[in-house]
Parts: C-alpha cells; structure tokens; sequence
DNA sequence: GATCCGATCCTAGCACCGCTAGACAAGAGA
DNA sequence: TCTCTTGTCTAGCGGTGCTAGGATCGGATC
C-alpha cells in the first residue's frame, strides 16, 4: 500500500504546485495570461495533466479563491484582535481588507470577481468562503446598531469596502484618497 | 460633395449598427458572446470591417460605456428631479443607479467593470462619463454634511452602490434584500 | 462612352485560446 | 519475465482577436 500513498502525495503535491504557479502567474501579469499552456508549462507538465487534477481552467480560480479567503480571514482576524474598541476595530478590519485586495488583486479577483465555480451565500458554500463571510461578521456585527440585523450591516458594509476596492483598481477612482473615503464609511456606516 | 457627404451619413449610420448590435448582443447573451466574427454577421459585414471603425473590440465596449454613460446620467437626473426632500432625493438616485445597473447589466459592465480603453477620473476622461458623475454629485454633494468634501461623499456613496451591484450580480450576495441595504446606506451616509 | 485609379470590402490566414482523443511508455503485480 | 493498468504526452478540434493582400466597385477624367 505504500506504493499508493507515495502517488497520492505526489499527485497532492502536484496540485498544490498547480495552484501555487497559477496564482503566482496571475498576480504577476493578470489572470489573462494565465492560460492552461503557460500553466503546464510553468509547471513542467503538458497541459492534459491539469485535466487530470481540475475539470478546467475555472475550477483552478476556484481553488485559488478558497485558498485566499482563508487568507483573508485570517488577516482580518488578525487586525481586529490587535485594535482597542469598537471604533478601532471597525476601522483595523477596513483598512486590512483594503490591504489584502491592494497585496493580491489576482487572488482578490479569483475569490469576488472571477467565475471559479464555486457557490456563495448559500448552503452548499465551502467552508472558507463562509468563514471569511464569518471574520467579517464576528467584528461588524458588533456595530450594527439597533433595528439593523448584523448579516445585513455586515453585508453592506462589506459590499462598500468591495466597490471602494473594484473603483478603485479598474482606475474608476483616483486611489490617493482612499483613506478618506474609508473614514468616511466608518465613521457613518458603524453605530459605536 | 455630396457623394463624399452620402458615404459619410452611411459609415456613421454603420457605425451606430456595430454599436448597437454589440450592446444587443451583450445584453442578450453576455460579453463573451460578442465576437468579432458573430458581430460581423449580425452587421452582415465582414469581420475587418469593424476595424475600420474601431480598433479593436475594446474600443467597441468604450463605445457602448459611453453610449450608457449618457443614459445613466439622464436616469439619475430623471429620478432625483421627481423627488421631494433630500432624503428622497438620494433615495430616488440609490433605487435609479440600481435599477438601471439591473435593467441593463452588459451595458453596466461596460462602463464599470470591462476595459474599453477610456480614461476615468482625469482631464482627458470622455464628456459622458465625467457627466454621469456630474449627475450623481448634484444630488449627493447637498447631503455629504459638515467638513466633507461634496467630490469624496459622490465617490463613497457611488462606491457603495457598486459594490451592491456588482456583489449581487456575482451571486456573491443573495438579491433579495437588496432594499433593506440599500436604506441603510441612505439613512446613514446621508447627512439630512 | 471607355479608361483609370482610389476607396472599400472580403477571403484567407496568423498565433493563440480551452479542451480532449488516442497513442504510447513506465512501472506494479503475477 | 511477462502482462496489464496507470499515467503522460502528442496532436488536433473548434474557437478567439486581429491583419495582409487580392478583388471589386464606383467616381473622375479624357
């Protein structure tokens, strides 16, 4: 049986290594020139050896935005545990989540931009997307405010970081004055 | 003259053609379903005929942004003239900026997600889109409140907006309480 | 009216894309 | 040592955006 194990750690690793190269292709020159050749050959495979790991190119997007959500929560978690008071963690928590996506824009694309075949905001949702959906929560439910359900602030207020975020990268919004606009969105949106 | 004059009114008519039949054909099936060679068909042209018009199809989705740029701007105008109060006003414009990104989600892209070569936010950006902005600070520049900028608020709120729109439309956020958001958005960034 | 010439358009093809069928080789088990 | 499974590669399909170069058509001129 040993024979087979030592396949299926070489068949893991290769994965990790596909994904790996994948995303590491994407951010350095976009999504777009991450194409199954480049990939193989990146990898030193020929391209039907992806076929055998993902059912195509999405599905390997999939697998860099499950691997970036954990990520992410884990930065989010980070920042909010190292700030006093609700005001400060509200504003920890924005200023990490604009950072992330700042860092990894190909992989914040992968996880809330890109078609990677994975469901959101439903039942069947992998666990990582619900988690980081989940480190958010944990910090902006607290400043909801009365009358207003905490998915729902959480919600909102998520999707203004992702549109200050997608404005800001797609060159819609001058990015020098990011910090205002954030401290707007705190200030208002979060009942201290 | 008149020859030259007749041909003139003809390329500007086929022009318009190439427009709007990309917008059809994008609304109805998606952008990665506008083609060079089925637009072509759909024009009854050649596919290199297009490229005497545009240089390439980048410059046809620039073409279509701006196109719905200008109707953008007209919605916004339209609804927030046909509302009484400030706070009626920003609400009439978050329903109309929604509403028109649902009702014509291809066109939305273009403008907002999609690189049709235009240049935003600077001196050089074309006139319909430093317009549609325009339309969105007449309304919401009355309601940034005290010690904020009017341009800064306009960025935030529209940021807000589209990141509802663009977060729904990825299946990222369940549609339908869109509405409960949307107030919470109003009722808080807005100074009345 | 015949001829010329320039504008206009199309055919054919380039390099690339995601994806797959089928040949082939390497290695495990008998 | 031989067989057979497993895994990998070569080659190719139909598609993409884009373009070079030939054909054709129509207005201007003699």
């Amino acid at each position: 049986m040993s024979v087979q194990e030592r396949k299926q750690r070489e068949r893991a690793e290769r994965e990790r290594l596909i994904v790996a190269t994948a995303r590491e292709l994407a951010e350095q020159q976009g999504w777009d020139a991450v194409t199954t050749r480049r990939l193989a050959e990146s990898i030193e495979y020929s391209q039907p050896v992806l076929y055998s790991h993902f059912r195509g190119k999405r599905e390997i997007i999939g697998a860099v935005a499950l691997q970036g959500a954990t990520e992410l929560a884990v930065a989010v978690r980070a920042s909010t545990a190292a700030a006093d008071g609700p005001r400060e963690r509200v504003a920890a928590l924005a200023r990490a989540y604009l950072d992330f996506a700042e860092r990894n824009p190909a992989v914040y694309d992968a996880i809330f931009q890109l078609d990677g075949g994975l469901a959101y905001a439903q039942e069947d949702t992998p666990e990582p997307l619900k988690d980081a959906f989940a480190a958010l929560l944990e910090c902006l439910g607290e400043v909801a405010g009365d009358g207003v359900q905490p998915g729902l602030f959480t919600e909102t207020f998520w999707a203004c970081l992702h549109g200050l975020v997608t404005l800001t990268r797609a060159g819609r919004l001058p990015p020098h004055e990011t910090g205002p606009r954030v401290e707007l969105l705190v200030d208002r949106l979060a009942v201290l």
